[in-house]
DNA sequence: TATCATAATTTGAAGTTCAAATAATTTGAA
DNA sequence: TTCAAATTATTTGAACTTCAAATTATGATA
């Protein structure tokens, strides 16, 4: 993918960060897109941000809605509309702690399990592919560039 | 990353294919959030979907309303709405094809331009921060892994 | 020419998000 | 103890994003 590239007669060369950058904005919409066609072709009547709602409250370690918030990086409000269309469709529950009753914890039903199944198996099956033909020493690259990043933004901002 | 979690006294095996699919997700949507903060904070009025239509105009070959729509995998009618904003904003001009008026050219203006530099340079850093502590042979094997994802979808879907 | 295809825009509705205001509860300091 | 401040969540109103369907304009072709 990295080399040269020809438009209106100008070449271009193409740097290796260049194309790491425009394949991964490319690749993640491109998922996103492919992910909710295939969760509307299997009948789940939920968009992909309802299911990242469910998938965060899987997630994070206590399911109060702070918590929830904070790892989808959006403000509570915005979390609370979106818990409120959740809870109408029966994917989730709310349950008031008893010892601090300002606290709501977010509670899974058996059909946001399922809705979280055919959600796992395509993302199995998404990270399989970035595996093929890589050894397992190479995969542990990957891992490593992913969490460079990631502490790398943690860090910075 | 991988190993092991404790909650609720419940431990969980997480592999590596796990940790890969958070931290994907997580970094990406973190990035997101990042860089819509920085575009603010630097004075650009624009949200990250005004960007990303700017930056699809300069990245697709002939950028006409159709491609820009198909690169960025939404509707016509989106991109429509995108677009007249961003002439209002004086980012984009529109240009008729006179050999066939049926089409309409997007085209990057001065500021436009001044926007993507910002952009490119946050993403350049985050790329760096990809590449701290690897070697290009390594370098290598992300982009060959982002290569098999990619190829893997445009196949399947 | 009449019809079909292509390219883009308009319209109306649903979904997403935020900031600010409100409400309920807990914490902590005087 | 008590009341002011802090914490947790919800509500409200506005802006933005997106789509599907209807419409407009133009081009291709039979």
């Amino acid at each position: 993918m990295s080399g040269i590239l020809s438009y209106k007669g100008v070449v271009k060369v193409v740097s290796p960060k260049e194309v790491i950058n425009e394949l991964l904005v490319d690749v993640f919409n491109h998922i996103l897109s492919i992910e909710a066609d295939v969760l509307k072709q299997k009948g789940v009547r939920l968009s992909m941000t309802e299911v990242h709602v469910l998938e965060a409250v899987r997630n994070v370690d206590i399911p109060t809605m702070g918590n929830v918030a904070h790892k989808l990086r959006v403000t509570l409000g915005t979390l609370t509309t979106s818990v409120n269309v959740l809870v109408k469709k029966g994917h989730l529950t709310r349950e008031r702690d008893e010892s601090d009753r300002r606290k709501v914890y977010l509670k899974l039903t058996d059909s946001a399990f399922n809705v979280l199944k055919i959600h796992d198996a395509f993302h199995d099956e998404m990270i399989s592919s970035l595996f093929k033909d890589l050894d397992l020493e190479k995969d542990e690259v990957l891992m490593k560039s992913l969490e460079n990043i990631s502490q790398y933004f943690k860090q910075r901002y």
